[in-house]
DNA sequence: CGGGCATAGGTGCATATACACCTATGCCAT
DNA sequence: ATGGCATAGGTGTATATGCACCTATGCCCG
């Protein structure tokens, strides 16, 4: 079976899924104007508050440039700022602002939209098994 | 329980398990100087002969402009070529060369590492039954 | 206090991804 | 033949992602 010549890549086939699925969500959110990515940081920075750029990255698990970098859109938007820190100056405190918590409260009626659509096909819990498995196991 | 106010996103916890994946496969790959979404164009490539770009994005169900973008680095290695299509002009035709049978060749082995390593952690028949659903799903 | 290490973050580069729009060419109907 | 539509592909722009390398600053130790 494994020896299959043609045996499907388990990595494609994640990545497949994971751009349909990305696509999905970033259609719901469309009349928000935001993408999955960027409605995940406003929830994070909903839930924690005020947060240095590394912190951030760590508890969204990506790498520290790659969030800066992500946080761009938002800035240019308002819907965050990003501050020194007043303690340690190389800090640079992501805070959200009044836009995002309205931007944020107006996408959110659509993304459940999307989660309840896409949990009626499939279970979550298994979703989350798979994605613990994988995380744990690299 | 869809009430929790902190419900995970069912997408961005698919785009981070994904992330880890690829990072895993990226590096199992490293030896050989492959990507994973560079070392699929070339099974893709193997398995179909000589197609155009059109037909290959399909097959990867990927954006056309994307497979476009993504066989640069491979044309650029000469692993793989684009030639315009001789009955119609306006289709490019991808092909592997030599050096790109090569490349895949010395790249397998590290592909059935990752695989075999990933397969072990979690049932790949899960994983393919969670990518289908998506993918339907959208 | 001064040197050295640790920490926070940014920049340059490369790849991956997709949409909107453009060009070139084939093909068909009149 | 030709005008118009369909098809193949490329380009511009934007976001997403991560590595290598750089700067700035804190902090500790002698």
């Amino acid at each position: 079976m494994s020896e299959s010549p043609n045996e499907p890549c388990t990595c494609s086939a994640l990545r497949r899924a994971t751009r349909a699925l990305t696509a999905c969500y970033d259609a719901a959110l469309k009349p928000a104007g935001l993408r999955v990515t960027q409605f995940a940081i406003l929830r994070h920075l909903d839930r924690l508050g005020p947060i240095p750029v590394s912190r951030l990255a760590a508890e969204a698990a990506l790498e520290r440039t790659t969030m800066g970098r992500n946080l761009d859109p938002l800035k240019r938007r308002g819907l965050v700022t990003v501050t020194p820190g007043a303690l340690d100056p190389r800090e640079r405190l992501v805070a959200m602002t009044e836009a995002g918590r309205g931007a944020l409260a107006a996408a959110t009626p659509y993304w459940r939209d999307a989660q309840a659509r896409i949990n009626a096909r499939i279970d979550p819990a298994t979703v989350s098994a798979v994605a613990e498995a994988l995380i744990s196991a690299t």
